[in-house]
DNA sequence: AGTCAACTTGACAATGTGTCATTTTTTTGT
DNA sequence: ACAAAAAAATGACACATTGTCAAGTTGACT
């Protein structure tokens, strides 16, 4: 965990730590990132480093945490779900979630935390596990629940979900090809959900 | 690329490296390998190692290749797709897939593997190319290629393989529970396209 | 001014990588 | 059979990185 010391810091110094470990993890993956890189940058000793975090990885968290539960809680609050269908309000999750990533600046930042995802266990991240509080979605509809086959179309759905977003971090695809890739795939499923089940809407 | 030194070897010296390369991708991921270990428990000088090998990625690819490519050829062989569907012959390839990799003894070896695909790129590795090969499946039947949503589904027929690897390697589900699992997704988008398309068979 | 806990610091041991000059072995030419 | 040349083997070395720790500094409170 990081340590309370580190948050008691001046600004000035917390700040040059953040930047300096934000510059670290936009050049490379969490697995090789270097401690030596962001004392470096943010000018302080190597010992200070080790009372602010048990390690690198405790300052990943806390980066991330920060700047995309900041950017998640925005969006819910701009969200208005009221009189759409299941399959709207997922295409424009989809969206938000393209929105926060799809900036040009922060690109190789973005894509190196994906990659950290995917190769580490952070069990001390909160947006991981809201992550995975949205993953294991509550809010679907009870008429979809239903069906003879949800986990089977449930689970296509996340891989849709999953395929996509890889498409856009990994393979460099652009936003609008992305999402209407995302788009097709959920109106496939939606479509042949109502062809095999014939239900309405 | 690996030395025509190293592939000059005494069998003896030759087995050393293998056994100890594989002990330690067993260990860790390529990215934490150490050639440190493998030197140590083949008892080769850090030079010689240099002399046989440019870095450890090298002879990474060198033993997977070797070991895999040999299993996938066999399976070739033992192959017999006449009289049989596509979507049997998927289920086929998928059930041979995961009966390589189902091998207890080795089950944390083909872990690391698979994860140290997802995080390097591996441009000389010739299983690599295969697999790539593979997945661009140039062996679609035409009925099934001229539908008007084709590749959305072959999309979705690719996902539903990734996704049960997944949870095969990564989740560590049994063979069977995966295989099943795969079989369920292909027979609902099997019987989707049959719905939707009105295809007979 | 004195005390004490909290904070800071950089030198250090431990561990790793890749190189290269030197030595040893093998091959080649006569 | 022997010397020269080529190939292979070797380990010390330069350099990089991590995490620790003993010693020094600070500042709040008495």
């Amino acid at each position: 965990m990081i340590s309370q010391t580190f948050l008691n810091l001046k600004e000035d110094k917390k700040n040059r730590i953040i930047k300096a470990a934000k510059k670290e993890f936009s050049r490379v993956p969490l697995d090789k990132a270097l401690v030596s890189n962001i004392i470096r940058d943010s000018n302080i000793p190597r010992g200070s480093f080790y009372q602010y975090f048990e390690n690198i990885d405790d300052l990943f968290v806390y980066i991330i945490d920060e700047i995309y539960l900041e950017a998640l809680e925005e969006l819910k609050i701009n969200e208005d779900n009221k009189d759409k269908n299941y399959f709207d309000i997922l295409k424009s999750e989809f969206f938000n979630v393209l929105t926060i990533l799809d900036n040009g600046e922060n690109r190789q930042f973005n894509l190196n935390i994906y990659m950290s995802f995917i190769n580490s266990s952070l069990p001390n991240s909160k947006l991981i596990k809201e992550m995975n509080r949205l993953k294991n979605n509550e809010d679907i509809p009870k008429d979809i629940k239903d069906l003879p086959n949800s986990n089977i179309f449930m689970g296509l759905i996340e891989m849709s979900y999953i395929t996509c977003l890889n498409d856009f971090i990994l393979k460099g695809k652009s936003k609008e090809d992305v999402f209407s890739e995302y788009k097709n795939y959920l109106d496939y499923i939606k479509h042949t959900i109502i062809k095999t089940n014939n239900l309405g809407k």
